[in-house]
DNA sequence: GATGCTCATGAGAATCATTCTCGCACAGGG
DNA sequence: CCCTGTGCGAGAATGATTCTCATGAGCATC
């Protein structure tokens, strides 16, 4: 079927190894501009061609905000995030009930083919100290 | 405090008329659109600045999605949206539980100041049968 | 190790939604 | 009716994302 042959590239490892240190969303624009003082030169086309093919294969999550999107490398099952919105740090989170909840609401209203996300936003311990 | 001092002319109760018939989220450029073809000439800009004072004044939610933003006239009341992925229809709906949850999972992490958006999609039964 | 077929890359142009600029019009209080 | 400041409109400006196309590099094969 719709196979998706993807071919392992500098520039492919380049955005996963430096997505792997970030403990919370970044934007396109913001990893180019990490790569690019790490001394990993990738045009900025790439980093948005290489984030998009790492969220079809489900290893990153994006989150759209206000303009611009950001992405985060995440584990592959089911989660949630509870994200600060002053330094982005994030924590995945799960919540079963809410899994139940969003199937039985839709299933009332006649939907099918249900998805659902949730997002928590807040200020981080250390952001509120400062 | 910060009075907003709001007047009311006509392109903005041309704008608030035409969410009211809509009964799904539409893009800032839809609602240009429909207004020109309804015979009210209001411009794109004028568009956007209604829709950002009535979100402001919480009378409109919005909704992000790849790319342009999405607008529907909604209660004033904290509430959820179950959205047909594929004509727009929209049905509020609450869920109690949630909003506690994301209280709790938000202070066992430290986060304050906390806010959360829930959004469930699907296709409804219209768009099903089709 | 060389060869060839493709897909990936990169620089800049193109696209698209949204915001800004600024001169003019009008809402609303006096 | 007049004044003042806010809102309007058209087009330019901005900024993120995508496209174009010639060149470069995986990867399988010989």
């Amino acid at each position: 079927m719709t196979e998706a042959p993807r071919r392992q590239t500098r520039q492919r490892s380049a955005v996963l190894a430096l997505l792997d240190d970030q403990d919370g969303f970044r934007t396109a624009q913001d990893l180019h501009a990490l790569l690019r003082e790490r001394g990993d030169a990738v045009g900025l086309a790439t980093v948005y061609r290489a984030l998009q093919a790492l969220v079809d294969d489900g290893l990153v999550d994006v989150l759209r905000n206000e303009g611009e999107a950001a992405y985060r490398r995440c584990s592959p099952v089911h989660h949630h995030h509870l994200v600060c919105r002053s330094c982005g740090r994030t924590v995945e989170v799960a919540d079963p009930p809410v899994e139940r909840w969003a199937a039985r609401v839709a299933a009332e209203h006649g939907f099918a083919d249900v998805q659902h996300q949730l997002e928590v936003f807040g200020t981080c311990a250390a952001c509120a100290a400062r």
